[in-house]
DNA sequence: TCAATAGGGTGTCAATTTAACTCTAAATAT
DNA sequence: ATATTTAGAGTTAAATTGACACCCTATTGA
């Protein structure tokens, strides 16, 4: 049997079966005015019209799951080498009400100081408070709840919270952010203790001063360093 | 606008986009012999027919993901109720040769002793030993790892491992089983105090003797303690 | 019947890790 | 010069972890 004619017979096992529309729904995270936030937007087209919803498309037949959801990010956003992952697969029958729909919701993490805002606005999206965006459409409170619990196991075992800061951050910027994200306050002589052991900061010999009289040394995110401590097996955890 | 022209609309907005294949494969393991394994069968269809790969289906169009996963476990075990998670899906566009296929993963984790052996090799599906299936078709290699990954951290914090044993069973199988999980021995003082720590077990007044002349006290799980357990916020670490 | 065997079951201590805690230093604004 | 504000540093007690060795019990077969 030669590859057309393969091709035909797959076509005609497969054929038996349902195709189904298959979207991507993104769970942007950014961190703005010391609050996490997720983009969301108010939906211009049917169904759920007028309704707050994630940021979302279809997934094309030329490209992967993994591209669909770079696609999408980049066209809200014209960001490219996000960090973005893979969350879960959504599938009830009805969970959209206008077809049969299976989502997969992928969440990412923004450095927002790197993002044009107009553009994100002429788009229709907006930055919604994590716990204040609770009226979303379909299943998309569930993703948002989901991308969180991932976010906060993520961000214990890897320097996660780095993606959401510029690349030169501070100690306390940083400690404000895990704040954010575990809505809890942590003593502040810990964390730095725990973060330095680490080992994977890099610490600058410019103070940044803007929120401070004093001024608080910048710091860069070392990836050589965090490989090796990787390598070596260590466990992150703050 | 009422539900049929709505549902009309919908579908002309929808069509823009393309329908793809939705497939479900399933890791099924299993712990047979004092070791790990899953069930893998040879394909007896295009494409990739005669070699080795994950129990699997295509997602209908009447029943969801969830539903879909928990039919093709049925099929080939006869078994319900089973420890059932989502895992991951990949949708890379040549994963499948034979036509465009969006697999989403799940796994299982079987009871085998409730298991008609007859019944599963009658579907052709056999046991192959963690770490000695590499030779799967398409991506259910990375699958496998995959599910792997998961139930080992899975394992360390909720008391998955009974999912594997029979409801009775003693404290020594369940080390033997963690000791296949995670392919390292732990030490037995140190595993028991732990595990009863927890306070979820039950313990029986009967000894199995199956394993030793002394014999060993049966346990049972409690689920009323497990979920009092996890409302208080506590966590399952071996 | 008694000795040997094979696996089951138990407690302590040292080392490490975690969590709680308070003050001084630096720079700016008044 | 003085007041204000945030940055930055070290100690100790408590809890947790991991290493470690011996006796118990039922069976088997000599």
């Amino acid at each position: 049997m030669n590859s057309t004619e393969q091709k035909k017979t797959n076509q005609k096992y497969y054929s038996k079966f349902t195709r189904i529309y298959v979207a991507v729904d993104c769970i942007i995270f950014g961190f703005l005015n010391n609050e996490l936030k997720i983009l969301i937007l108010t939906r211009d087209f049917e169904p759920a019209m007028g309704k707050s919803s994630l940021i979302g498309g279809f997934v094309r037949k030329d490209e992967s799951l993994d591209d669909a959801a770079e696609r999408i990010l980049y066209d809200l956003t014209g960001l490219e080498n996000v960090f973005l992952e893979q969350l879960y697969s959504y599938g009830k029958i009805e969970r959209d009400p206008g077809e049969r729909v299976i989502s997969v919701s992928y969440y990412a993490l923004l450095k927002v100081q790197d993002l044009d805002h107009d553009h994100v606005e002429k788009h229709g999206a907006r930055w919604c408070n994590i716990g204040e965006c609770n009226e979303l459409v379909f299943d998309h409170n569930d993703m948002v709840e989901r991308a969180l619990t991932r976010l906060r196991r993520r961000a214990k075992n890897q320097p996660l919270g780095f993606e959401l800061l510029p690349r030169k951050f501070t100690i306390p910027q940083l400690q404000v952010l895990y704040e954010a994200i575990y809505q809890k306050k942590f003593d502040n002589r810990n964390f730095r203790k725990k973060l330095l052991a680490m080992n994977v900061l890099e610490k600058l010999e410019i103070k940044d001063k803007s929120t401070s009289k004093k001024g608080a040394y910048l710091y860069r995110f070392d990836k050589k360093r965090y490989n090796r401590f990787l390598e070596e097996g260590f466990l992150f955890d703050l």
